[in-house]
DNA sequence: GAAGTTATATTGTATGTACAAACAAAATTA
DNA sequence: TAATTTTGTTTGTACATACAATATAACTTC
């Protein structure tokens, strides 16, 4: 059958990955009560208290709407809390999100060690860095 | 800043990566008027009139009822009709859907042409075969 | 052939994400 | 300093996608 054209297109294949590595990754962090996204969002919180949303979009690769939309759920389940400074808002990790910051952790290599073991730890990093790299050059264009 | 777990982890560079393709990908779809999988739908359904809603979904790596849903779209367009045989369902593709194969070809050609320029023809299509092994490895676990 | 099991599709509901428009504060310019 | 532009955020809306539950048809087994 003549369906050649997906297996050669990068955006198929990469969306392909995309939802079978979310899969395995929402089940890793289930421990946590939250998605992978929210998680890593936590720990640059943590990780730089009073960071702005501005930066934490720059940082996810998420534009500033859906941004606000992830630090709503953050904010309402008592995880991060907002300080507004003129124009900006900056966010703050609550005790509530310190506490859950090893569970975060290890959700996240839990996650790492199951995808290598798939895949082989060389072939793992050469491919996170290649999606990097080129997810770099195409938000440019 | 503490952030190298977002550049490591394949999770994230691979949905990065995903929503860069998928905005690119609908720019150049845009003429269709179609978002890029219903227009690779649509070419699947051209290339084997009466495939089987679950056919679909299995190329497509969506789930069933994600399927149902994409199937339901084009109907209300006019662009598939169903046809019930038993459990399964059967889609072709109207004269409406045919006219539009060239244009839906041609958006895939400059999509391709378009990231290409921006990883390199060759770098392209490693990236792509890598993607659709490590897909398929990681679909089984 | 009736009863139970499996396979396919659909529906209700939820989530992640984006874009465009609106808004508010800050910076620049006149 | 008033007017304009830029920057950061939020809101309304829309779409792709998934899961769990349900419906329905087919297959298996007794």
């Amino acid at each position: 059958m003549d369906d050649g054209f997906l297996h050669t297109c990068l955006f198929f294949t990469a969306n392909r990955l995309g939802r079978a590595i979310t899969k395995m990754a929402e089940e890793e962090f289930a421990p946590t009560g939250l998605t992978p996204m929210y998680g890593y969002l936590i720990r640059l919180v943590i990780g730089a208290p009073g960071i702005s949303q501005k930066e934490l979009a720059e940082k996810l690769s998420v534009t500033p709407s859906t941004l606000t939309r992830f630090v709503d759920k953050l904010e309402a389940k008592r995880l991060v809390e907002r300080k507004v400074q003129g124009k900006t808002v900056l966010v703050y990790p609550t005790d509530k999100a310190k506490e859950m910051e090893e569970t975060i952790r290890q959700a996240s290599r839990s996650l790492k060690a199951r995808y290598e073991a798939v895949l082989g730890v060389e072939a793992a990093q050469h491919l996170t860095k290649e999606l990097e790299d080129s997810s770099i050059s195409l938000e440019k264009h």
